[in-house]
DNA sequence: AAACGAAGGTTGCAAATGCAACACGGTTAT
DNA sequence: ATAACCGTGTTGCATTTGCAACCTTCGTTT
């Protein structure tokens, strides 16, 4: 019989066996959630104890501000670890909500029980934070990149920056986007309208060279 | 005579008693740093096994673009903790710079040195490596905040965002900001006059009220 | 096959913004 | 005392952008 763990790649649970992670949910305790597409994981002000892992489709993670504009701060596809800075904090509220961009399941570990010593004293919490340690650290390089991004002053720049960190990541100057136009436009902060509008001027201009969801920085 | 520690108030290190610190710093080995206003602590691709603890002055986390524009992301002040995002990663390169916004002196810890239990298994790794993950987390929240407020698409907005979230902070509907125009500019990720411009004019409306660097939200 | 909806391209227009140039006041260096 | 400088406010102008409205394409439903 297949377990859930066996397919989870989460670099949460590096350099922990297969049967080692077995032994740490019982330790730990947890609980599975399963959403469909748009459905609300926690919404914005929610009290947040666990954090999740995502064992298929993936979570967004937006922030909507009081007139109804929404960004999307970062989408937590298979094996991604979220919610985890907010049920580290002081007072756990999250000031961001998770919602289902596709349906999807998910992996809820309580964060103190993860952190801190059992009575039986598991080897895996120490593994396990300093692993968590390195995921927090990850998606703040995830966030400054985004800052990076997002600090451009015209869509131009914006899609430029926003290529060539992609280009870095596939190591390639022929990128494929993981955003369709609508889902770039929100991640760059701009109008879709005027996004696909200054890509096809650039286009023109010579600057890059696409189709469809494949770019090319010239 | 007094030690350099004795002042350091970082939550990295909350709960270890002055004794265990002192003991601590020999077990990790450390340096220290000073540096004039201006000066770099850490060029933008340069490789980091340490992070830095502010003991006074401030330092600025900058990306800079090709073009030369700066972003300031954060800014460490007395007691902050920068760098270890770095440190913590594989390839240990930083992609932003680290520099002196005033006079400041900094003690260096080695990330794993830090994070790794010690041959004489100090209790004091396992209580640092909790603060360290409270601590990236709590850097991840504010650079939420830092996303949340570039990503409005007007000044306004971005001004508003920000305003709330500082009254938020200092829990107060009046409130005295920590930067001046040319900084508040700088965060903003606007330009300076632009930003001027609009706070006159949201002014004129009655939408806030300020003199010098005090701001009211009506 | 017709109807429908989602995603994306196009365009006109008004508003917002960057940019450059200049003015003013306060501080520091010579 | 004077000059140099820095931070900030002001303004005109060209450009960029958001916004709204409309169209095309494509895949799915009825």
């Amino acid at each position: 019989m297949a377990h859930f763990m066996d397919t989870v790649k989460s670099p949460l649970f590096d350099g922990i066996s297969p049967e080692e992670r077995v032994t740490m949910l019982s330790c730990f305790g947890y609980y599975l959630g399963s959403y469909q597409k748009g459905e609300p994981v926690a919404m914005e002000g929610s009290y947040i104890r666990h954090f999740g892992i995502v064992l298929s489709g993936s979570i967004d993670m937006v922030k909507e501000d009081i007139w109804g504009n929404r960004t999307l701060l970062v989408r937590a596809k298979k094996d991604d670890v979220f919610g985890e800075s907010f049920a580290c904090g002081e007072d756990k509220l999250s000031s961001v909500g998770f919602y289902a961009y596709e349906d999807a399941s998910v992996l809820f570990l309580s964060f103190d029980k993860v952190m801190h010593n059992c009575m039986n004293a598991c080897q895996c919490h120490r593994k396990i934070t300093d692993n968590m340690v390195r995921v927090i650290a990850a998606k703040n390089r995830e966030l400054m990149r985004k800052v990076e991004v997002v600090s451009k002053r015209t869509i131009r720049e914006k899609v430029l920056t926003y290529l060539s960190l992609q280009a870095q990541n596939q190591n390639s100057r022929y990128v494929e986007l993981p955003l369709g136009r609508l889902e770039l436009a929100e991640y760059l902060c701009v109008d879709r309208s005027a996004l696909t509008r200054e890509l096809a001027k650039m286009q023109e201009e010579g600057i890059i060279d696409y189709d469809k969801n494949c770019f090319r920085i010239l």
